[in-house]
Order: C-alpha cells, then sequence, then structure tokens
DNA sequence: TTCCAGGGGTAGA
DNA sequence: TCTACCCATGGA
C-alpha cells in the first residue's frame, strides 16, 4: 500500500536527507539512482516493517508492503514525519538566507531539514556513537547496533532490522555491547540510557515536547550519562532547536579554512554566528555543507548519485 | 609507537 | 568554572 504525506513548499527530500550523515547509518538505506529512501521502522520490541520513501508531488509517498492495522499506518506516518521534520516551517531561516550573499542558495534548495531517526531514543544512541570517533567507527557501531539487537522487519521478513529499542538494548551485556559493537567506553552510557528508559526514570517523550528555552533543554540533555556539551547541541539540532551550536574539531577546522589567521575559541565561534540567531547550527551545517561539496568538486546543485556516493566511500565524513 | 578522531566524566583547584 | 587526566577503538 501507498501513504502520501504532505509537504510544505520548500521540502526537498535529497536535500533533506542527503545533508545529514545520519541518512548512512542503519537502518537507512540511499538509492542515489532511484532518489529512494528505505528504512526500517520498528513499531515495538518485535514488530517493525520496511518502507520506501520516494518524492511527490506537494509531499511524498511512503511505500509499505502488505495492508496495515490503521494504528500501525498512524505509527509510520509519525515516524516518516519526524525523520524529514515534514511540520518544520523553515520560511523564516529562508528569508533571512534570501537575505545573505552566502546563504541565498540555502533558500533556492530547501536546505535545513536534517535528516533524524524515528526515535529520540535512537537520535541518542547515535550521537554518543559519533563522539571521539571517525566517522568510519560511527557508521560500524550503528551496523552492529541493529544488526545484532534490532528488531527483525515483519514485513517484508527480508533481513533487514529495524533499530533496537530500549528494552531490546536494555537485556544486553555491556561486555556484548564492547564485543560486538566494539562501543568501547560507550556502551555503559548506552546501557544506561535504555535501562533508564526502560525502568521510567528518563521520559524521553517529555523532553521531545519540551518546550522551555533551548539552555534548559541542554540542561536536560546532559544529565544523560555520555551526553556533553557537543552532544548536548547536536541533539538540540535534532529536537529543532537551532540556537546551540555542537562545537567541535571540525567546526575549528570549517572556520580556520573559511577565515584564516583567526582565533577559534568556542566564545569566538558563538559570537561568528550570533546574527543568526536562533539559526546558528543551520547557518553554520550550511557552510560546512558547502566546503564538503567544494572540496569534493560537486556542483551545488543536489546530485543524488553523486552525494551518495561521495559520503558513502569518503574516510572520515563529517556531514 | 604515537597521535588523533564530529568528546565526556571525574577529581581537584 | 577551568584544567588535567583517563576513558576504548582503529586508522594513519
Amino acid at each position: 500500500m501507498k501513504l502520501f504525506l504532505p509537504a510544505l513548499p520548500d521540502f526537498n527530500l535529497v536535500s533533506a536527507v542527503c545533508s545529514h550523515g545520519f541518512f548512512v547509518l542503519a537502518p537507512n538505506v540511499w538509492d542515489p539512482t532511484g532518489a529512494t529512501l528505505t528504512t526500517t521502522i520498528t513499531l515495538n520490541d518485535e514488530q517493525a516493517i520496511t518502507i520506501t520513501i520516494r518524492a511527490a508531488d506537494a509531499g511524498i509517498l511512503v511505500e509499505i508492503p502488505g495492508a496495515l492495522l490503521s494504528s500501525e499506518r498512524s505509527q509510520i506516518r509519525a515516524a516518516v514525519r519526524r525523520m524529514l521534520r515534514l511540520d518544520e516551517d523553515l520560511a523564516e531561516f529562508h528569508a533571512r538566507c534570501r537575505a545573505s550573499a552566502t546563504h541565498a542558495y540555502a533558500a533556492e534548495s530547501g536546505f535545513g531539514r536534517l535528516i533524524r531517526s524515528a526515535s529520540l531514543f535512537e537520535d541518542i544512541v547515535k550521537v554518543i556513537c559519533t563522539c571521539n570517533v571517525t566517522w568510519r567507527q560511527t557508521v560500524a557501531m550503528v551496523d552492529a547496533l541493529a544488526g545484532h539487537w534490532g528488531v527483525p522487519a515483519t514485513s517484508p521478513s527480508n533481513g533487514a532490522r529495524g533499530f533496537p529499542t530500549p528494552n531490546r538494548l536494555a537485556r544486553v551485556r555491556e561486555s556484548s555491547l564492547k564485543r560486538i559493537a566494539r562501543l568501547g567506553y560507550r556502551a555503559p552510557f548506552i546501557q544506561h540510557l535504555a535501562r533508564d528508559v526502560t525502568e521510567g526514570r528518563l521520559d524521553l517523550e517529555a523532553i521531545e515536547r519540551f518546550d522551555g528555552s533551548t539552555d534548559e533543554l541542554c540542561r536536560l540533555l546532559r544529565q544523560i550519562h555520555g551526553v556533553g556539551p557537543y552532544a548536548a547541541g547536536n541533539l538540540a539540532m535534532l529536537l529543532g532547536r537551532y540556537d546551540c551550536l555542537a562545537i567541535d574539531t571540525e567546526m575549528v577546522r570549517l572556520l580556520r579554512i573559511l577565515h584564516p589567521g583567526r582565533q577559534w575559541t568556542p566564545a569566538a565561534m558563538r559570537a561568528h554566528y550570533e546574527a543568526w540567531r536562533p539559526y546558528q547550527f543551520l547557518a553554520y551545517w550550511f557552510e560546512l555543507w558547502q566546503d564538503y561539496t567544494a572540496r569534493h568538486g560537486q556542483p551545488r546543485e543536489w546530485q543524488p548519485e553523486q552525494v551518495g556516493r561521495a559520503i558513502t566511500t569518503r574516510k572520515a565524513g563529517n556531514i
């Protein structure tokens, strides 16, 4: 069966999927030739469904094998809307981009809906897996987590797995997380996270709905073991808050290239993007994306085939 | 062998 | 709040 999900006029599927590295992490599979995203959505501890998403007029089309209960359809709609941020209005950001000499193309191309996971739990695990490792190791860790403890797809039964639920990860031994998924010192962080969610000590739905300030949100996120300033900034971005930068070595590298000779302390980096408030993260990410495409000889236009190949084969990707 | 990669926790000042 | 030190892993 097929589900149509409407999107805002500036929605761009290729941009939404390919402008953040999460699109190459399991259970996502991007087909650059057909410009389709195949992923496996976890419905519960035992049930997951593989779907394919493609662009359609005024929205996206979700192809689902077989028939589903109405509740299952609702879950898939919600997961896809979250992943692709279909409800996020970026009109103000794009208006400011149009007035900018450096960021005009962000508006032109519909840049800004950076892909995220079907759930906040999955986002947190993945962000912890990006800390202090190369991108290749992140990909391997997430592959192993989904491959060993993910929920097998029941429809179709194709060997694919949805990302593991907190329940499933809470039951895995820390030593297994280290040995099989090569999580290293991240293993206890992820096990604590899964157990805190499962045993009711951490309410991720409350964090998802949180409507206080971004500073307060980051303080909440930093209470999670393994989440520091960088991870909190990244998670805030994934939650749709762009006014908290995730300062890391990659940001320093980019700013040294764009503005040679300047000293880039964290305070200097925050001050540099302050003019974009509350869209500092998106303004930075667009510059990072442009630098990436420039270094790899990409044209400014989105070219799914080149984008997919370039990112999946680079040695230490960071988009 | 050493350093570093999209850092984070902890102890001590 | 800041600094030093330690924490796995794997590639260069």
